[in-house]
DNA sequence: CCGAGATGGAACAACTGTGTTCCACTACGA
DNA sequence: TCGTAGTGGAACACAGTTGTTCCATCTCGG
């Protein structure tokens, strides 16, 4: 198979332009070439131009992030129960969140994976699960910063489990959305 | 006075660097520049270099948290509620917030102001203001990333009040830091 | 073994940002 | 009016990134 081999280095290259981007969006060819173990003209054979590498990076985010919303099965339980799930797929996702979350490549899925989120937090509004004082887009906001905070904390803490994270965030992050008893 | 001169181009400069590094840290010095409206020359007279002007700007971003920390009046109530007056002080602080929450140039703040907000916290957790089952460095990232989606969430939206914004903030702050009534 | 596909390295020109020097201009007080 | 502090612009050398070309090497299957 010679294709196989063209799309290993491929997704090496993608892979490697991913973590090394969320750390430091203005970083080189030639770094993430590196971290690739490529050498920086293949990686000019693959993408022609840094935008058409960062073009790709975009499009794989945008296809993990709808892999991630697909295994929430969003459909189930309450608007908030959906959420916190989506949470937790979404945490895997791993240097991915910095990505996503800077916004420095995630024009591409923004205008239309936003619109599921807004569903969902409606339905979580009527079922009373979510406060409903609390508009969609603020609460989208609220989802991606925490995330990116656990994420951070995460990344800072290697001596922290993933599980006490994830509780972490989905403790405050469930907190948060929840209506004041008063 | 010859040298208060000197300190007005200094501030407009320093303020320039603020706005335009929280947009993007990777900016030129001679946008900065231009958004200062003072010559390329000028900017390096008064900072020989661009680490001197990130120092600088660092200085500057340390002393304006200072001054927010001491306007928050820290001791006074419950610690959920000192933490909620720091939250409104630092919500003015505007784009130096991207600044810090981005830690570009927040290396020189946070080792020694950190350790009073933990206080606070520790406070907060004591008194049961705060949840004890949140570990005092995960309220911190909590209360910054909160902070910078307000921030990020205001300035998509130039038509929401501020007053709006900061009530939104301040209720899932609030409520993601409160004990769970289970 | 051989040839095609895939790669790596060297070298190059173009561009941008940086730091510096030099000179002309403006404003303001003595 | 003159001198000085503060400034802006032009020009320069230097470094790093980018995109390109050319050639050598490697690794397969036939």
């Amino acid at each position: 198979m010679t294709s196989g081999v063209k799309n290993r280095t491929r997704q090496a290259i993608i892979d490697a332009a991913i973590h090394l981007l969320a750390g430091n969006p203005a970083c080189s060819l030639g770094d993430i070439a590196a971290a690739a173990q490529v050498g920086r003209t293949t990686l000019h054979r693959y993408f022609g131009e840094r935008a058409d590498l960062l073009a790709a990076v975009a499009t794989e985010g945008g296809e993990r992030l709808g892999r991630a919303a697909t295994l929430a099965d969003l459909n189930r339980g309450t608007g908030a129960e959906a959420l916190l799930r989506l949470c937790r797929e979404y945490f895997d996702l791993g240097s991915l969140l910095s990505l996503m979350f800077s916004g420095q490549a995630g024009e591409c899925w923004e205008s239309q994976d936003e619109q599921f989120l807004v569903g969902v937090i409606e339905r979580g509004r009527a079922d009373g699960s979510i406060d409903p004082a609390l508009p969609p887009d603020w609460v989208i906001t609220l989802l991606w910063s925490q995330l990116y905070a656990a994420w951070e904390y995460r990344a800072q803490r290697p001596e922290e489990s993933r599980h006490h994270v994830l509780d972490l965030l989905t403790r405050t992050l469930s907190n948060a959305l929840r209506q004041p008893p008063s």
